[in-house]
DNA sequence: CTATCTTTCAAACGTTCGTTTGAATCTCGG
DNA sequence: CCGAGATTCAAACGAACGTTTGAAAGATAG
């Protein structure tokens, strides 16, 4: 007799995080209904109010599982940037790199539900309700507070406001980037399936990204700041 | 005894658009109620289905109002450029100048509810509801179309694969900046009424997208192409 | 086995949704 | 002034929503 398979310890709990993932980037967080998501995931329809409490309960679970880690790993990449060059200017690009690595090597993760969540987050930025908004908000900021530090010491001849402006396109570019479905192949022929080699996705956004940080600083620009 | 005053011939159609184009950017397309919208704009309830047909016609309708206008005055200035330059190469910058000018002169219509529609327009690219996403993407073919083509024609250079994810980046940081509602005061303390300085903007978004798109191309992605 | 705590289940709760209805009211050319 | 068409109105429709309930079933320790 083969080992008994052991039912993991929130077997519930894991299934309806995974099926609320995936629902919610297809649908919306409104256009997600419990009776949807409960069916897909194979429980009863009152398990989610079991487990969670309630909806936004469950939606604040799912951004937690995935946004912490991957917000402790993009301070590790910076921590690790500062601890090899000690005392040394950071390049800009490489803090870029560090700070957009951990959301596309995210995308990878197909089979994982990574891919589901990165594209839910990216659309989450837009989101109308004030309060995933500032759920968002208050996950995201301490590594944005470590990023705009960094920023802030790699290029001390910007003006303030014009770097706050740039971080501002970058994250900007990175979040519809990882959000988009359609829009790419609104613009050219590409197939969908091309969006998913994170490598090179990562090569053009950096090239992206940095040549705009670095931009050159018009006259009027300068009048402002 | 004074001039009559007139009623307008379709006042009531206007105020229903007028508030759903406020009441879809508060509160996204699920969340604000036709009650909500007909009490706020004064009408009867029955009113958006005796008018529009129903909620979703409603939806695309304020679309139609404002974008078509916009991309018309795309498509114009983009002509304006080639017949001011007949024959010659386009500098990029100002094709990027070109199109996002309606957009941001757009929000310094404050009364006239531009400002509230480019920022619902912003937020629809990452729309969950595919009915919507295809309305929109069906209304911008035309002007994407041809602004595809003149970036083409202004960088003979760049392969066709990376200029295509260039656009696309563009068009993202574009989107982004016009819906974005509270994300770049948890970048900095930045109060929100300066964004809405569209001529400083313009300067900003053309700088950061210029150097964007001309960025050198690096040996990974000339290997891709 | 029993007792206790956790989890699942079917059913129902009250609310809100978009839409429809048919009568009342307004508009305006003949 | 009258009558046909356009518009507004209060009321109601069925469906779907998130949540609650109390009993049934499962798991666990003594």
């Amino acid at each position: 007799m083969p080992l008994r398979a052991i039912k993991p310890q929130h077997e519930t709990r894991t299934r309806i995080l995974d099926v609320a993932e995936e629902l919610f980037m297809q649908h919306g967080f409104e256009g997600a209904s419990m009776r949807m998501l409960t069916a897909k995931a194979g429980v009863n329809l009152a398990a989610v109010n079991y487990h969670f409490g309630s909806k936004h309960a469950l939606i604040e679970a799912v951004f937690r599982r995935r946004l912490d880690p991957m917000n402790v790993a993009r301070i590790a990449a910076l921590d690790r940037l500062e601890v090899d060059a000690p005392g040394r200017v950071l390049a800009p690009e490489s803090i870029i790199r560090a700070f957009i690595g951990p959301g596309l090597r995210m995308i990878e993760d197909a089979k994982g539900g990574g891919r589901n969540f990165i594209r839910l987050l990216g659309r989450t930025y837009t989101e109308p309700a004030k309060s995933i908004r500032a759920l968002i908000g208050h996950l995201y900021a301490p590594a944005m507070e470590r990023y705009k530090a960094a920023f802030e010491r790699a290029l001390p001849q910007m003006p303030r406001e014009e770097l706050v402006w740039r971080i501002y396109f970058m994250f900007g570019t990175l979040a519809y980037t990882l959000a988009a479905t359609d829009t790419v192949q609104l613009i050219a022929g590409c197939k969908p399936e091309d969006r998913y080699d994170a490598r090179l996705l990562e090569e053009r956004l950096a090239a992206f990204l940095t040549a705009g940080l670095n931009a050159p600083l018009k006259n009027t620009i300068k009048q402002a700041a």
